[in-house]
DNA sequence: AACAAAAGTGTTAATTTTACGATTAATTCA
DNA sequence: TGAATTAATCGTAAAATTAACACTTTTGTT
């Protein structure tokens, strides 16, 4: 067997997507080395040898953003021979959500380097990352059909409405109230409480939250 | 915990399977060397440094089973710390779908140590290869609700009875001969020929082919 | 008290999925 | 050669799901 393993390394990158300004966006890092130096990248880093994947990328995830509760998922494994110039650099990409508000302090004062970007309008990016953005938005759509995962983009309770715009954010279409309703509370996706959001809009709106079960019962 | 080993590697791991004896199979490889040897294990190799992933998961194959036209999809990456004893083997998991025919003169002789099992009914399997097959399955069974790449288990040339098969040794159940006709004809994913089926069964069944441009659709 | 703004709520039509059995074309055998 | 056998082919009705669509309620503001 060939000794060219040792050639080539293998890196976890993230895509995190969260909500902020009413847009679905992307935490990217500028890149202040070649290659692609002052290009956008998304988050990543090495394998320890303790860890298994998905820990490693909580790991990574939590040296970035100093977040541990977020979504986080396997999205595929990239490695063409020409993705990183001058190395053999195979990334197993993740993606995951999270929720804006619980990140946004780690870099508030240099958000020159590392910030939210717009999904549907991204700066340049770096390696083959905006491949790999879009591919997980598009696994995020398939995952949104079967399951709200993107509850995990709001607070722990929320209105049917604020979780109703996730969807469309990251659908990037409206979607019909009612129907909305009636599909994720038939589904038994969702615990009511018996709480109200409070003068923030003009009538209250009820607020949920995710069923537990039923989350524990969509993990593979 | 070994810390002897420094760095990881990377494999790339291939559950291929065909029908066989009316039965969904899967190649295995009865492992001659420890750990587990005297287990099965599914086939691998390594990458080279020339190759993306989905080449060197076919290089792989072809060593093996000599065989090229087939269905090919990266699963998984598997990368567990304590899946493969004393080491640290990261695994790209594939999976594919071959003709038994194509295949089977490769190891005509050596069946003792390669071979078809049945998927519904393993032998004793190394490292975590059980699990990667049942999500191999599992994938498998997914791809399908979207599109019948399960064709790719029969010849160019095909009658709908038998691509029913297909399906129920994958799905394993039975089901509805018209609805599934119905089905696979209102999607365009089939063409007819004008050839039958001879002497085989007792009335001639029409031949059907892949509709190519369709499956070019399907591709993401 | 009138108005503005978002929350909440049902029904109908259209589409998709499921269930189900009789007829046809060829082969085999008496 | 015709009777029996085997698999192929075909359509409809019921059920379930999805899609389209507009008004009333509740609260806050002026």
């Amino acid at each position: 067997m060939p000794n060219e393993i040792k050639t080539h390394e293998l890196t976890i990158d993230i895509v995190v997507f969260t909500i902020k300004d009413n847009k679905l966006q992307v935490l990217l890092i500028k890149r202040n080395k070649e290659p692609f130096k002052g290009k956008w990248a998304i988050p990543g880093g090495f394998i320890r040898l303790s860890e298994n994947l998905d820990e490693a990328a909580l790991r990574i995830l939590k040296e970035k953003t100093d977040v541990e509760d977020i979504y986080l998922e396997q999205l595929y494994t990239f490695g063409d021979p020409l993705r990183y110039p001058n190395a053999r650099v195979i990334t197993c990409a993740y993606f995951a959500l999270v929720r804006a508000e619980d990140v946004e302090h780690v870099f508030a004062e240099e958000t020159e380097t590392i910030n939210w970007h717009d999904v549907y309008n991204l700066p340049e990016t770096a390696f083959d990352h905006k491949k790999i953005i879009e591919y997980s938005l598009k696994r995020t759509r398939d995952r949104l059909e079967y399951f709200p995962i993107s509850y995990r983009l709001l607070g722990e309770k929320f209105t049917l409405t604020e979780l109703q715009k996730t969807y469309e954010l990251i659908f990037d279409k409206p979607l019909d109230k009612r129907n909305f309703r009636k599909k994720l509370l038939a589904g038994d996706f969702l615990n009511e409480t018996n709480e109200y959001t409070k003068s923030c809009s003009k009538r209250p709106a009820k607020l949920y939250k995710i069923n537990s079960e039923s989350m524990a019962n969509q993990l593979t």
